[in-house]
DNA sequence: AAATCGGGGTC
DNA sequence: GACCCAGATTT
């Protein structure tokens, strides 16, 4: 076939080359490298939550090498407060894989970039295009739209069906040249124009045949899936100070919520809390305080943690089974120095701002020094 | 096929 | 408050 698509692939990117984004910080300079970085920390986040992240991890972590050379806390302190902490590990891994098995260069065949952990068929595709240029499909939430819309796709995207005639139609649509501007293309036409509510149709290159437009259905595309609605669950969260003031810190396993994250302990209000605290970390907590609730929302479930103060005693026993310890200072949890998850560092910071309200100046310069509250912008 | 895994931007 | 985001992995 020709020209079957109405030139979809042509009518994209000459839009691209008046309207598209190209001050992106991965895209200058562009290496395999921090391209492969880019798209991990864009998975399910959109950009202007990742530039600040991008900007520091690539600082401190100019090259592969280095990656893989570094120690897994300080990546994952590099990576708190951005989500989806596996990208994290799978990146650092994925790292080490390209190593030991392409001598610190990361590949440029199709085969060995998907069998690199984190990465699937998108993303693979997206880093192909753009590191290597070339040709290459993509599947993400704005390709997904922009397809679903233009040829009218029915039926859940995640259906497999469905699913594989999306793939089906990105791999016909692709053009034979510019494939990093292509993926790019596509990118800032669903980010820009054909967006998930009141899409800009009048300004889109690809409305003259987009059967959404035509047939009035762009609200009602992609199909949406019903969403169940989500528990709630309330937990204690255990700050347990020691005599300097520090507090105690288990590293989270790496299944689960802030898999591989530094937390508190984090007790479900149902248990025995006492008993918990004594038979996995040999403490004892007195004097509690409790505080009011840090209300925390996830994908798929609601949190109250509700933070219960004290001091720490020390039990001289041996544990069977104690998890990854530390105390650390409340400063070092609220200035980047532990990986620790979002809700708990706002916390931190929060406590911090009361105690300055009552008291000294001297939590000035700490602020200055939180990269968080600045890029993030946290109130 | 469905559930899991964060946190924030945006309306 | 609901929806969504440059998805991958596990169950």
């Amino acid at each position: 076939m020709s020209e079957p698509e109405g030139n979809f692939a042509a009518r994209l990117l000459t839009w691209f080359d008046q309207h598209g984004r190209s001050g992106l910080p991965w895209q200058h300079p562009r290496s395999a490298y921090r391209v492969w970085l880019s798209e991990i920390m864009l998975q399910q986040t959109q950009v202007v939550a990742v530039i600040p992240y991008f900007e520091r991890f690539v600082t401190r972590f100019p090259d592969i090498a280095t990656l893989a050379a570094a120690d897994s806390d300080e990546v994952m302190r590099h990576w708190a407060g951005l989500g989806y902490y596996a990208r994290a590990r799978n990146l650092h891994a994925a790292a080490r894989q390209v190593m030991a098995q392409h001598e610190g260069h990361f590949p440029a065949g199709f085969e060995q970039i998907i069998a690199l952990k984190g990465i699937g068929r998108s993303t693979a595709g997206a880093i192909l295009a753009q590191a290597f240029g070339t040709p290459a499909a993509i599947l993400d939430g704005n390709v997904k739209r922009v397809l679903t819309r233009w040829a009218g796709i029915e039926g859940h995207p995640a259906e497999s069906l469905v699913n594989a005639q999306l793939w089906t139609l990105a791999e016909r649509l692709l053009p034979d040249k510019r494939a990093a501007d292509y993926v790019q293309a596509q990118m800032d036409l669903g980010a820009t124009l054909c967006t998930a509510r009141k899409p800009a149709c009048a300004r889109c290159p690809l409305s003259t045949d987009c059967v959404a437009h035509a047939t009035g259905r762009s609200s009602q595309l992609p199909t949406k899936k019903a969403r169940r609605e989500r528990p709630h669950r309330e937990a204690w969260l255990i700050l347990a100070e020691d005599g300097e003031g520090r507090v105690l810190l288990e590293q989270r396993p790496g299944s689960g919520i802030w898999g591989g994250l530094w937390c508190p302990p984090v007790i479900a209000l149902g248990e025995d809390h006492a008993q918990l605290l004594r038979s996995r970390f040999g403490v004892a907590l007195l004097g509690e305080e409790g505080g009011e609730a840090i209300e925390h929302g996830f994908t798929h479930f609601d949190l109250s943690l509700h933070p219960l103060r004290g001091r720490a005693s020390l039990l001289a026993q041996t544990l069977a089974e104690t998890p990854p310890v530390a105390w650390h200072p409340p400063q070092a949890l609220r200035d980047g120095r532990v990986a620790v998850p979002a809700p708990v560092a706002r916390y931190f910071e929060r406590v911090a701002a009361a105690a300055d309200l009552l008291g000294g100046h001297h939590v000035a310069s700490v602020r200055r020094r939180s990269r968080r509250r600045i890029s993030k912008g946290n109130a």
